[in-house]
DNA sequence: CGCATCGTTGATCAAGCTCAAGCCGCGTGG
DNA sequence: CCACGCGGCTTGAGCTTGATCAACGATGCG
């Protein structure tokens, strides 16, 4: 870990987490934040682990997964620049419930628990914005728990991309949709299926000229389609009933 | 809504939610809440209707829902005594995502959406406090999420049985285990499977001596066995390879 | 070049969903 | 007091989805 240096402090500034606060509070936040840098492949935390630090993401994507006592994986979520890492859990004092990998190589502010909880006590607002992240994600959680529930795979499948998409457009529409990297293995683990059934849908989708794909990666072409698919907007088959036309 | 009477003050210094705070602080709290009735299949509130009010709850029980576009139920969670409802969403100024139905008739103290964020901008403490029962909520909602995706629904069945039990006792273990009311259709709901399943499991573990199940109830006798049940230590097979022997 | 990682595809099979039929117990109104 | 209906529950038969297993193809890296 090596300190900040001065000119953090734009960027901190434009962080979600410190919306509203004034730049004396954002002063003293930084001065109690350490940099870490966490290379490809390295973890910021294991599950199980005590929780003693925080984090805000500058640059690179973190995985977020729990696994299963048999060792199956679950993907949580994935994370991007501005998003916060262990915000609930370092308030209280249990241990990480998940871990989190970089996947690719990761800059971040870290702050310990203590400074934290500290921080918060003096600078209410700083609570209220962390959990209205918490609650962003909570709500995102709630409804892939519902749709992993109610909902067919192929769905599923369309929904993660759709949201792949969007949290890397954040928010504005663009019509070359970015170019989504991640192995068949991580999709299915996002939706609870097996990589062999994500195989097969990428190949019927590919088929039917929605996407693009290749090696460790997705280019969606058509993102209404895909949506229709979500929505269930045809009575399901990609090509399971092979029909005999 | 009625305004709470001076006696409430006692009761409200026992919940979690409140733990730390002055006599000072509580007595602000308290003036600010109003007590409401909900009776028995009313609702506090839909799923998206405007986050207007937050719930701490005195008595009875809650059942928090999504249904989804069409028309399928997910219960995400049963609340008691003590639970807070809506909390996180109050503070991120969006629709409630679901929907909070009383089971049996219920009791609870009530704040605005201002008030909420009003009383913890003054009392910090607050906020963390609501953050740490938000912390313990999500988690359990990431385990939910992971066992869904990875276990089968007779585990999962089993996981659900052992929760309600646990909430029940309120941490002490005791043997003769409380008697659980609920349908066939809500330990579905909750498990994401079908009525139908959930009683064939049931049958199977009444014959099996593990329970006894009843309409709209059902009394669990070996706890241990079903924990076993549920850590998958028995290759599956409820009854349904109906073995010819 | 050879190995490791990632992906594809076919064949098979079981878990659990759906549909259909019927039972039981309780509350309500005639 | 009885009949009826409704809500909850059970059980069987059949079928679909998607998991599993196996074999092989492609790509890239040391």
């Amino acid at each position: 870990m090596t300190p900040t240096p001065d000119s953090d402090l734009q960027l901190l500034t434009q962080a979600a987490l410190f919306d509203g606060l004034t730049e004396t509070q954002l002063r003293t936040i930084q001065q109690h934040a350490a940099l870490v840098k966490v290379p490809r492949r390295s973890f910021f935390f294991h599950q199980g682990e005590a929780a003693t630090t925080f984090y805000l993401i500058r640059e690179g994507q973190v995985r977020l997964s729990q696994v299963n006592p048999e060792g199956k994986q679950v993907i949580i979520h994935l994370f991007g620049p501005g998003d916060v890492l262990a915000v609930i859990v370092v308030l209280s004092n249990a241990p990480y419930p998940l871990s989190a990998e970089a996947i690719t190589d990761c800059v971040a502010w870290a702050w310990s628990r203590e400074t934290a909880v500290h921080l918060m006590e003096q600078c209410p607002r700083l609570a209220i914005n962390g959990m209205e992240m918490v609650a962003r994600r909570f709500q995102e959680l709630q409804n892939r728990y519902r749709e992993l529930s109610t909902e067919r795979v192929e769905q599923r499948v369309a929904r993660a991309l759709i949201r792949l998409i969007q949290q890397r457009n954040g928010s504005q529409e663009q019509k070359p949709y970015p170019l989504l990297s991640l192995t068949r293995q991580d999709l299915a683990e996002m939706t609870g299926t097996t990589l062999y059934t994500v195989s097969r849908i990428c190949s019927s989708w590919e088929q039917q000229g929605l996407l693009e794909a290749g090696r460790e990666q997705l280019h969606v072409h058509n993102l209404e389609e895909l949506s229709n698919i979500a929505d269930d907007l045809r009575p399901s088959a990609a090509n399971f009933p092979p029909k005999p036309e």
